[in-house]
RNA sequence: UGGGGCGUAGCCAAGCGGUAAGGCAUCGGGUUUUGAUCCCGUGAUCGCAGGUUCGAAUCCUGCCGCCCCAGCCA
């Protein structure tokens, strides 16, 4: 059984729902959501939480919202929404009819703001963002009451009123809820609900200048919206005790919190701050340049929606901080596109062969198989002549030990096609092979009687005077250290070779009119597909998502280190 | 030296007192007209030290290590 269709791994947020629902907690409900912020893109990282969201909602009959905490109108900005709803349904989860916003509950929130004075647990501060700091204490010392602590009720509704009506500048007040400001969780020492910010709004426009806090929204929203399972990540641990408080204190459905870790993953980096330093200093493209992981750049590079999911199940869900191999999520792709994608022959580095004894002139359309792990995928012909291209690294002049491919007076098959003999390399006049001059065994022809023949080795090629041509861009790791984020500077481990771009590559015809993303195998190299972006026009542009898993490359690695 | 978390093979990760799943990677081997795929095989006594128990990765105690928290960010 393959991993795709296993059970689900048992995590320890799946074991708190079945148990819920053993003890019909919620009336045996099951509702989560996922709640991005809409001031960036978002990136494989988010993927784990959408595919947990979405995915422990489906497994329980349950649904999932997709909700904006957009409660930072500085930050935040439409298209952002735009973008996430886009990558979310490329993902493969719909939300359906259950698209909401933490904004579209700020008048409640402020209701709620109001009932929290009346029960004298909130009061307004003109204290500064730095005073407030100072009073707040340190880690190690309690903090300070605020000079304003004990207003009366009636005071701080009038105040709370006249910050909503714009009445004060940005800062001179905030609304605190009123805790404790001795407590060791700093999240309790009279934290900010609201502050000042003449600012508009990507949705409501310059309806408020006062805004909500995270901890005030987020909770809230949850039980506006009858969620039962609020799923966030580590960091939010040591702000649960807050989320209950609030909810206590307003005496409304009582989602619960969990957390788990977010994902690392091995030479990437998942910070909002580089991404946009890397987009700035022009070291990609933009955030969906092929080497980024972010969701537009994954798709770029050819990585499918459900090669992102079943990577998501093979990571699983826990608390503990790790660090995910990328590997795995390499071999989440290939796993996915061995299955669906065509194989197709590609020359990347062009080297011109001619088989001596080959009829000028003549032409055959040779019958190749489109996916040998998918029979309904068919076959189609790909034509041979005389002048062919190969890949210059299937060929060596002095050939090392177990080198399978071509050398002076070696064999080796075409794929499809013919045995043929390297009779003679062609040199510049820098020495430089530029030709290779063959003959071939009519009698080997794939399929034929005498096809069973046995050499050494399988090499692709792409009949020259039917060729058509494309660039392709070679992808690789965007660093070169395991923990790029760990370093001092990232700008010293950013991979110099990251993105090496080869124009002069020669494809087999039925390439001609690839449709942008499209994905297919070129035989022995990798996966690769159509740009989205740069191809077009006349012009095909394809990257490489991955390469296929290479034995030889891994020999030849051996080799060179010391044989 | 406050509080909250976490420590199972190189990397993820099950396990919830009965004698260590699975995946990735690695390394062997088989099949193969992709050195791909596929198929076999290969490794841990569970951070450390004590204790409880017939029996502990699972319970208790004490250490050690790592992560998070002092935004009017989320």
């Amino acid at each position: 059984m393959s991993v795709t269709e296993s059970k689900p791994v048992p995590n320890f947020i799946r074991n708190i729902i079945q148990d819920d629902l053993k003890t019909n907690k919620n009336d045996g409900r099951v509702h989560t959501r996922f709640p991005p912020e809409p001031n960036g893109f978002l990136h494989i990282g988010h993927a784990k939480s959408i595919c947990l969201n979405f995915g422990l909602a489906a497994e329980f009959g349950g649904t999932c919202n997709l909700r904006f905490d957009d409660t930072n109108p500085t930050k935040e900005e439409a298209a952002y929404v735009n973008s996430i709803k886009e990558d979310v349904r490329w993902l493969g989860f719909d939300w359906g009819e259950r698209e909401f916003y933490a904004s579209d509950y700020f008048e409640q929130l402020y209701e709620y703001a109001i009932q929290l004075i009346k029960a004298g647990k909130a009061y307004v501060d003109d204290l500064s963002a730095e005073e407030i700091r100072q009073y707040r204490g340190t880690l190690t010392e309690p903090g300070k009451e605020s000079p304003h602590h004990n207003r009366s009720i009636e005071e701080n509704l009038d105040l709370l009123d006249r910050m909503r009506t714009g009445e004060f500048s940005d800062g001179s007040k905030v609304l605190r809820a009123k805790i404790d400001m001795g407590s060791p969780n700093l999240n309790l020492r009279d934290p900010v609900i609201y502050r000042i910010l003449h600012a508009s709004h990507h949705r409501t426009g310059d309806k408020w200048c006062i805004y909500p806090m995270y901890d005030w929204a987020h909770g809230q929203s949850d039980s506006i919206e009858g969620i039962t399972h609020s799923i966030c990540t580590l960091e939010f641990e040591d702000h649960r005790p807050l989320y209950d408080w609030f909810l206590d204190q307003l005496g409304i459905f009582h989602p619960q919190q969990i957390e788990f870790a977010r994902l690392n993953l091995s030479y990437t980096v998942m910070s909002k701050r580089i991404f946009n330093q890397l987009v700035k200093d022009g070291h990609v493209s933009g955030w969906d340049d092929p080497r980024m992981p972010t969701l537009a750049g994954l798709r770029r590079r050819g990585y499918t929606p459900k090669s992102i999911r079943n990577f998501c199940d093979l990571i699983g869900v826990a608390k503990r901080d790790s660090m995910v191999d990328v590997a795995m999520l390499e071999h989440s792709v290939r796993e996915d596109l061995n299955k669906l994608a065509p194989r197709v022959m590609a020359v990347l580095r062009p080297l011109k062969l001619v088989i001596k004894n080959y009829p000028e002139g003549q032409v055959e359309k040779l019958v190749a198989i489109n996916n040998p792990e998918d029979e309904s995928a068919g076959t189609r012909t790909v034509p041979f002549s005389r002048v062919l291209y190969i890949e210059q690294d299937d060929f060596k002049e002095d050939p090392p030990k177990k080198f399978f491919r071509l050398a002076p007076g070696r064999e080796v098959r075409l794929r499809y096609a013919y045995i043929i003999k390297c009779e003679e390399a062609v040199k510049d006049a820098n020495g430089d092979v530029v030709e290779l001059r063959c003959t071939y065994d009519p009698e080997t022809k794939s399929g034929a009687v005498q096809s069973g023949r046995k050499v050494k080795g399988t090499i692709h090629w792409v009949s020259a005077a039917h060729a058509i041509d494309a660039e392709v861009r070679l992808y690789d790791r965007l660093f070169d250290k395991p923990k790029p984020a760990a370093e001092a500077d990232f700008h010293e481990c950013l991979n110099p070779n990251s993105l090496e771009q080869l124009t002069a590559c020669k494809l087999e015809p039925s390439l001609a009119d690839a449709q942008a993303g499209a994905r297919y195998q070129f035989e022995r190299l990798g996966y690769f597909c159509v740009d989205s972006k740069d191809s077009g026009q006349g012009k095909l542009v394809f990257n490489r998502t991955v390469p296929l898993r290479d034995a030889w490359a891994k020999i030849e690695k051996m080799q060179a280190q010391g044989k």
